[in-house]
RNA sequence: GCGGGCGUAGCUCAAUGGUAGAGCGCCAGCCUUCCAAGCUGGAUGUUGACGGUUCGAGUCCGUUCGCCCGCUCCA
């Protein structure tokens, strides 16, 4: 079994992947793409099983709820393109079209050229000409030895205004109108005269240039704590993939490719409750690609630019949202269990406050599932998050839309936009995290270097079938049981060179169960069971092999 | 995005500026009664890409792409 204590190496991994056909690196022929990969038959395979129990075990047979009753989870397959207003309603394009700087600390952001800072214009104590000592911008007011100001003239008012400010550069007194203020060349739009512990001198407020801001991001005081050293580089979110509908490529028909499947889920709430006859709670599933130019893909698929989401938005009244975000949590962290993910390498964890989307602010809360994975270790790495959305999407796209989104509930006889928690999983992330947990180095064996002890639902190859020689009769009995299986689940039938390197090749393709033909079939009909992560050998009657497989996969 | 390292066969790696090789794997045949056994034969390269220097570049120089590590980042 995985031995979870030491982290694996992720380049042998890697390796593994591409020579035996489960990922490869996407447009390889033309020198890679930075960001994308490709699933190869077994990495398809995988993708596949992965994906099928998420739909099959939370949508076709979704678990049962609080109550007692199944859960209502219905399909839905929306588009990967839509409206481009879905992206303005949703929050997507608003931060991310100019330079955007992030204070580290609080993770918060604003626009690069709302950053504003009050300079001195001669030397005054430690303070230097053209540094910047107090920095205000537009967001909300901050901790209260920082000013906030949507213009240099209000930034100066409020200096004005705030005794403490005053102390902190040493003013003593304002000698004129900063609001009839000087003009000072290019733009300081607003200064003023002042007395200081070391004379009179102007003190001015304007944007901080961008190349400052590049230069010297350790001096500028973050606006929202006043901290030094915060301040990460200012840098472009383009974080969404543009693109044109239509054969014109004009401005009127850019759109994006969606970043997150739960939109489309939205916008088809009222769709759903109108045409399926659902009471809330209830909850819309669907399984499919997301777009995301990612700063730093990095980590194998972990962080891709194109990757695959599977994403519940569980409707409910605002008062059981709570209850509901409970329940989520424990449904899902115990279905990562159910496909083989086990012990310390998965673990919950609730999101600080600090580090909440957007979306999530006024809810709950959010939990991570998060899974140890070989280049987190000995952290972990989110695999899904569990938020509670509020009513945000609702709420942003019945205003952005002017569509009655609302739900009106008989039972409470109320009329309400409903909540939403979000139980969102990435699927490739889910493949990394199999991918890993089955990722098995056997220096003891002699039979192979690695095995891939996938869970027997997700591995790609169910089984194989070999005869122990390629003569004697038993190539037929083994191909007539090939037969018999390939029908009902993806096997391989081997009859080349020695039994070991057959093992071997079925332990990295992480094939769980060998059936093979041996003598003895002759006689008394029956093959024998090796085990994959054992190497195990036991006796089965030959026309119990398929219940067993199916009893093993649990199909 | 920054710094460092690395790109040669499917994989792991050789090859003073002078004919691109080995092992493993893969394929075929033989052999083989349970864990990459053995024998024989075979296929496989735009040396990541583009440009430059040179009589001649896998090797030197420049650019670029990709991968790895550390920062940074990851609404």
């Amino acid at each position: 079994m995985p031995d979870n204590d030491a982290p694996k190496s992720m380049e042998d991994l890697v390796a593994l992947c591409k020579r035996r056909g489960f990922i490869y690196p996407a447009s390889e022929i033309y020198g890679g793409l930075n960001g994308f990969w490709d699933y190869g038959p077994l990495g398809t395979e995988l993708k596949n099983n992965l994906r099928d129990a998420w739909w099959n075990d939370m949508v076709k047979s979704p678990p049962v709820g609080p109550n007692g009753e199944p859960l209502v989870i219905l399909g839905l397959d929306s588009s990967i393109i839509q409206h481009p207003k879905v992206w303005e309603a949703s929050g997507h394009v608003g931060g991310f079209n100019d330079l955007m700087v992030e204070d580290s600390e609080t993770k918060k952001r604003f626009r690069a050229d709302h950053l504003q800072g009050i300079y001195l214009l001669e030397p005054a104590g430690d303070m230097k000409v053209g540094e910047p000592y107090l920095v205000t911008s537009l967001m909300e007011r901050a901790p209260d030895h920082t000013l906030v100001a949507s213009s240099p003239a209000e930034a100066l008012s409020i200096l004005i205004a705030e005794r403490k400010m005053q102390k902190l550069m040493g003013i003593r007194a304002l000698k004129s109108n900063p609001l009839s203020g000087h003009s000072l060349g290019k733009p300081p739009y607003a200064a003023v005269w002042v007395d200081t512990d070391h004379g009179s001198r102007y003190v001015y407020a304007e944007s901080v240039p961008i190349d400052v801001l590049q230069s010297l991001p350790g001096s500028i005081p973050s606006p929202f704590t006043g901290d030094k050293g915060a301040l990460a580089q200012p840098r472009q979110f383009n974080l969404m993939f543009q693109t044109y509908y239509g054969a014109v490529f004009d401005e009127d028909h850019k759109t994006y490719l969606r970043p997150e499947t739960a939109q489309g889920i939205f916008l088809n709430f009222k769709n759903v409750v109108d045409t399926m006859r659902v009471k809330v709670p209830f909850g819309i599933a669907q399984i499919g690609k997301a777009f995301r130019n990612e700063v730093t893909p990095r980590n194998f698929i972990f962080r891709s630019r194109e990757f695959e989401q599977m994403e519940i938005e569980f409707f409910c009244h605002g008062d059981d949202a709570p209850m509901w975000y409970e329940y989520w949590c424990e449904v899902r962290k115990n279905w990562w269990q159910s496909v083989g993910l086990t012990g310390d390498n998965i673990q919950m964890r609730q999101h600080e406050n600090e580090e909440l989307a957007h979306y999530a602010k006024d809810g709950c809360g959010t939990f991570d599932i998060e899974y140890r994975f070989p280049f987190t270790h000995p952290g972990f790495g989110e695999l899904e998050g569990v938020a509670h959305r509020s009513d945000f999407d609702l709420r942003q796209h019945r205003e952005h839309s002017g569509a009655k989104l609302e739900y009106f509930d008989q039972e409470r006889n109320e009329r309400y936009l409903p909540h939403v928690i979000e139980p969102s999983g990435g699927l490739s992330r889910g493949v990394l995290a199999l991918l890993c947990e089955a990722f098995t180095p056997t220096p003891e064996r002699k039979g192979s270097k690695y095995v891939m002890c996938f869970h027997p639902r997700m591995a790609p190859v169910k089984a194989a079938i070999f005869p122990l020689v390629n003569k004697e009769g038993m190539p037929e009995i083994a191909r007539k049981l090939y037969d018999d299986l390939r029908t009902r689940w993806p096997v391989q039938f081997d009859v080349k060179q020695s039994i070991g390197k057959r093992y071997a090749r079925m332990d990295e393709a992480g094939t769980p169960y060998c059936f093979t033909i041996d003598g003895e079939t002759l006689e008394d009909q029956t093959v024998t069971v090796r085990e994959r992560d054992t190497a195990d050998q036991k006796r089965i009657a030959i026309d119990q092999v398929a219940r067993y497989v199916a009893d093993e996969t649990g199909g």
